[in-house]
This record gives C-alpha cells, structure tokens and sequence, in this order.
DNA sequence: ATTTGTTTAAAACAAATGTTTAAAACAAAT
DNA sequence: ATTTGTTTTAAACATTTGTTTTAAACAAAT
C-alpha cells in the first residue's frame, strides 16, 4: 500500500484486492476498512454504500484493459498480425492480473446488468471492425469462410478460459504461480498456430 | 416440484436451483425453505449446515456428468471419432444444464478444495489415457508435435467457456436461450474442425 | 481568534444471517 | 393404550451485516 495515499484512494486499493480475491458477498465492509486502516464509516462517506464502490472498482478493473485491447482489434493491422498481437496483449495482461477473469465472470454471472450496462461494454466483447475484416479475407478467398463471431469467441475461450480455472490447472500439475505464468506463455504461439490453421482454406 | 419428493429431497431440489442461480453466499437458508415450503430447520436436521447441504450438492451436480464424460476420454475409440463424441457429449450435458459451468468457476474461485478434493476430481480434469493416445500419434506422424496438456486445455476452453459468458453473448446478439443453444450446436462442427486442424502435420 | 467546510471517529441502528432449542405431532411397535 | 423413535414446528439465539448518527478533530479562510 502506498503510504501517502490518501483515504479515499486506501479504500480503493483494498476493497480492489478483496473483492477480486472473495468476491462481491463475501467481502465485509468492515473487512476492507480494517485493511485499508481507516473508520467503517468512512467507506459510506466516500462511496454512500458498498454496492457503490463496487461499481467504481468494477469500472477501474475493467476499463482500461478492455479498451486497450480494442484498440488493437480496430487498428488496420494485416489479419495475421493483429490476431497475434491481440493473443499476446491480452495474455500479458492478464498474467499481470490472473484474478480478473474470474472476478469478470462472478460480476456476469450473478449480476449481468452490471457489466453489460457498463459504458466499456463493447470493448469487452465487440467485433464489428474485426468481423468485417475476416469476411473481407474470406471474400478474397485468404481464409476459409468463417463465421467472425464463432471465430471471436474460439480465440477469446481460448486466451482467457485457463484464468478461470487456473487453481484446476495448478492443482493437477503441482504448478506454483510462476509454473502457471510459463504454461500459460507457451500458449501465446499455441493459440496462434490453432487459430491461424482454423483459417486456411 | 415432484408432489410426493420427501422432505430430504425438497431440499435438496430447492437448494440446487437456488445455488446454480444465485452461488452459496447470495443463498439464503429461509428461501431455501421457503421454496421447498419446509420449516427452516429442518435444513440443519438433515444436513446439519448449509455447508455440508452445499457440499452434497457439489458431489451431486459435479459427479454425474463428469465420470460419464472420463467414460469417453478413457475409452478406445480412434482420436478424431474420441474427439468428435467428447465435444459432441460435452456440450449436450452443458446445454441441458447451463448454469453449470459459472456454477462450478464459482466454487472454484472461492473455495478451490472444495473441488480439487473431491472424489472426482479427476474425472473433472484428467487427460492420462488420452495424453498417451496423443503422443503415440504423433509419434507415428500421424499428427503434429502436440502437448497433450495444451491440447485438452484448448478442447475443454472452446467447449465450456462460452458458457460461462452467456449473458454477455445473449445480450450482445440479442438472443434468447433458445437462440444460445443454437448457436452453440453449430460449435460443435466449429471446434472439432478447429481442433483437427490444429492437428495436422 | 473565530468561523467555515471538510474529514475522521466511536457508537448505535435495524435487519438479516446460520444455527440451536424445546416442545409438539406423528407413526410404528410393544 | 403406551412407549418408542422419528419428523416437524415455532421461537429464540448469538453474530454479523451494511448503514446512520452524532460529535469530535482538523485545516483553511476571514
């Protein structure tokens, strides 16, 4: 923790590490307060209410990846390159945040609106330019013909799906956090070569 | 609600409802009992805590589905027809249950033992049998060099991780859950091909 | 020095949580 | 008919929850 930080951004930083380590329910607000070394009433005085809070940090957690890796989605790098740039961002990122994606997928599961309604929501999961891009290679006859949102969510499983279990993962294979940043690495050119052989025609 | 469910059922029947909507923290025990329109201890008469309650539920919505699928991985048929039916049965079994995958990313985030410990947890994610099946075709030169591990891992995100963003997806293209499950049927095609493709040499 | 607006602190609040108790209702057996 | 063991009920239990209140501490400005 920072130490001239102050209250307000205290109550950030711990409630961020709680809520992506225990969740939304099983984060106490006297918990965070406790950790952030400041007065329970503080947090309502900041925030108004937990709930609150929650919005903020799923907002920080969530914005700034999201609409960095859109950029890369949007730019007008050739097919091949783009989709290897984006495999390799998006798992750089998250091997700096491994709990995101599990945080994601709690916040989508039990509560939806929270996330769709999110104004970052299409960076999370839009393909427009993408898409016309792929029918434009298939049109050319580059690529095999594909259905860009199948395609999409082939190469979004792959890249973040292993996050989502990745106590499985250790588990099985006595892998410690490091273990599993190199597994994961390794996927970086497995995930292209799957990818880009899917492609050929 | 069957009509002449015991009382052990009932509960049993409500809580797993409530937990594959809505996880264990966001579960009250009164609404299980309420649901079951039993009398809220008799919750702790049968199974003496919500945990334990929970816990039986896990061994019942995990064990099932996932030994049948071991079934499939383990058994002798010839790679591509092996790969072809474990997708083909993977996604039947998600799509008549769908919560299930959030469900168990879920327990997994939060309470990891609860999984890894399980009796069967192997079933849940072992490969022994297939990953030999896969070097001795490589070996042969039948397929590409392949890491068994990476390739299960690159099966199992192409099949399950659309689940676990359903909504995003639902909302994203408007559809409804009838529409979702078509969308996933067509998958089926879609990931044995990107697999098998990944496989040439 | 006093007033002002802001920030922090301690205590109390009402509501909800999982669990236990103690007694009643019930069915089966003697 | 009474005892026995099981099942169900209503009420209370002790904690914990998020939130609010009230007042004190503080800093800046007049």
């Amino acid at each position: 923790m920072s130490e001239k930080a102050s209250t307000q951004e205290k109550i950030i930083e711990s409630a961020t590490e709680l809520f992506l380590e225990k969740g939304f329910h099983r984060t106490s607000v006297r918990e965070i307060a406790s950790r952030a070394k400041i007065n329970i009433s503080l947090m309502n005085y900041y925030f108004r209410s937990k709930e609150m809070l929650f919005e903020t940090i799923i907002n920080l957690l969530i914005g700034d990846p999201s609409s960095s890796l859109k950029t890369i989605l949007d730019s007008d790098l050739e097919l091949n390159e783009k989709i290897k740039q984006y495999i390799c961002r998006y798992i750089d990122m998250l091997i700096s945040n491994p709990l995101l994606v599990s945080f994601v997928l709690a916040v989508l599961n039990h509560s939806p609106d929270k996330i769709t309604k999110l104004k970052v929501t299409d960076s999370l999961y839009t393909t427009e330019k993408f898409a016309n891009q792929l029918n434009a290679e298939s049109s050319k006859g580059n690529i095999r013909k594909t259905d860009p949102e199948q395609f999409y969510l082939n190469m979004l499983s792959l890249i973040a799906f292993p996050f989502a279990i990745k106590s499985l993962i250790n588990e099985k294979n006595a892998y410690n956090g490091i273990e599993f940043s190199k597994f994961i690495e390794l996927r970086k050119e497995i995930i292209y070569n799957t990818l880009i052989s899917s492609l050929k025609p």
